[in-house]
DNA sequence: CCTGGAAACGTAACCGATAACGATTGCAGT
DNA sequence: ACTGCAATCGTTATCGGTTACGTTTCCAGG
């Protein structure tokens, strides 16, 4: 009588096709070694049984696995475009992909969560992994790729350019006449947040203009931390003309507050955001931002990992992704300006 | 000289520890039977070789492994929802999530990849999985939970009132003068499409409305699948006043070839769709929908999941969540109809 | 018929952790 | 000092595979 209810194993198998686990190793890897007639019924086994290998048992055994490992620590829309990318990225690679999230610290800050998730990972289950937006630096003995790596970092990592985003942004503002131009930060620890601020303070500077440290809040990349630093922007008595936002989540959280004090966008007060994610084309009106493509930091760090893991990459560890500026309705000269 | 490179084992505590492994098992797990002056050397080798116990390893060993598989075939935006939902459901019961994503066959169809997927996982790394939108039925050892499960299917899962959604938003449709209807369906093997369907031809029925079977097209909640159809239903000579799409990723296409063949939403054509992703608020005019909430679907999947594995679930085991019409701009009468 | 060697297959160690079980230690009671 | 029982800790089998290595089979060549 044939076990239904647990799943087969590879000794089921070998049982059943009268042969040693090692021979259907053999058969199922496709190791030489094996006679036509052998495999035969082993592959005649399996299919009777309905076997297929754990990923486990193989895991701890291989040193290779060909699974790649993501580690995030929440899920926001961009996140669905990184996953994408990777698994495009990854596709018919022979490589799968896994993505862990530890619930115990979900949405919560937990030092080092990017570490502990890596290396119960890396020890055995993956080959590599790909770190999203870390908050600090992670070290593995298997390869790691960050996607928005912390300040500093020498490992391997994607992101975007965003010191010129960031400036590009800020000209186009002070293009169309902008002089008082407010800032919103984002997590001070990542690369990406102190770019972005680099290319304002840059932009700023290479026009000429002082750089009013009160115009500037301290988000963190989270979209409820714009809501009281856009508010208190906002009820100043000399209001900023325009406000540019570390990200779109953020921009969007300003365009709100603005429409809550009677602010008017772009007539009032121009509003700049950084991501382009999907809301941001949609919103009425449509929020000017620079454009980057969380799919194609998806694809690349997969792309990158996979040849990290292979040992067959070429290209520099350190993969800068072009931005580009997407101007919507969100922006436009301040009130009074003269046409030239 | 310490191995920096390779990640600390249990036996490498329990070397530097001087004690054996299994004290340093008890210790991690906390078990009974070990003295205060073991526990200190042993958490002190811990600390001092950065040990994380291997997933791979536990989870062979043990029969529960306090870990959720979720298999998709996909990463759509509503996929994120489901996510974050079974995140915040997972958080801080001692359940982890793992996705798992089979890149050989990512995006394209593969019969029976739910199977696979989660045969591969539920032997021993998961102890029960969530199955999204899944094309076939699935069995397994560990309990698995399906979010819109096929038609016909008994097994646990959880979907919402697909059937009183899609009546109400017809109604809406004909309460507001409509007539000639179109729908464009979606996969039909998933008990949704079929449920929204049947919702649409109830409602028709109910008004005493003959349904025409030239206006219903065959989708499959692709959001592609319905830009040929939406042309065809649009460029006959009798177009229909109002379309219902099974799923608003397919009705924002529709919004699109709309715009391209030159008809005004809602003046020359009303358009409702299904779900309420994010995108479905900010369009321009804003579709007027009926809402699923996908987190609320991937919570609700999480909780059951959760109590069917630890054998303390009560509730039925099909769970259905209501679903409440929005309204927005993309529907309105049709033209020419006279105002009570 | 005998030998050699390759092909085919089995045996067993092993990956890292867990847990049943056995062995040792320490201390109270006599 | 000796016994007895806990408390503490080590030994070892085991989870499901993989693979180095050893053994058997089989056929060609002498």
């Amino acid at each position: 009588m044939i076990e239904v209810n647990a799943p087969a194993t590879m000794s089921d198998v070998a049982r059943v096709a009268g042969v040693s686990t090692a021979t259907v190793s053999r058969v199922v890897n496709g190791h030489y070694g094996v006679s036509a007639r052998t495999i035969a019924q082993v592959r005649s086994a399996i299919e009777q049984l309905g076997y297929e290998s754990s990923l486990v048992a193989t895991s701890l055994r291989r040193s290779r696995t060909n699974v790649l490992g993501l580690v995030t620590h929440s899920f926001q829309s961009y996140t669905a475009e990184v996953l994408k990318g990777a698994m495009n990225a990854l596709s018919r690679s022979g490589f799968d992909l896994i993505i862990y999230a530890n619930s115990d610290l979900y949405g919560s800050y937990s030092e080092g969560w990017e570490k502990r998730h890596v290396t119960r990972l890396s020890g055995t289950l993956t080959d590599g992994c790909i770190v999203v937006t870390p908050w600090g630096e992670v070290q593995s003995r298997t390869p790691i790729v960050a996607i928005d790596p912390v300040r500093g970092s020498t490992a391997p990592s994607v992101t975007a350019d965003n010191l010129a985003g960031a400036t590009t942004a800020v000209e186009h503002l002070l293009g169309l006449g902008h002089r008082r131009i407010g800032f919103i930060a984002g997590r001070s620890s990542l690369a990406a947040a102190w770019s972005r601020e680099e290319g304002y303070r840059a932009a700023l500077r290479d026009a000429g203009l002082p750089i009013d440290p009160t115009l500037i809040g301290e988000g963190d990349f989270n979209p409820e931390s714009a809501v009281p630093l856009a508010r208190a922007l906002l009820q100043r008595a000399d209001p900023p003309t325009a406000i540019f936002a570390a990200s779109d989540g953020m921009a969007l959280k300003v365009l709100e507050v603005a429409a809550q004090l009677g602010f008017s966008v772009p007539g009032d007060l121009s509003v700049v955001g950084f991501d382009n994610i999907p809301e941001s084309a949609l919103t009425d009106p449509g929020l000017t931002t620079v454009d980057q493509s969380m799919y194609h930091l998806g694809y690349e760090a997969a792309r990158m990992l996979k040849s990290l893991v292979t040992g067959e990459w070429e290209g520099p560890r350190q993969v800068v992704l072009p931005t580009g500026l997407v101007i919507r309705g969100s922006s436009a000269p301040p009130r009074g300006t003269a046409r030239g």
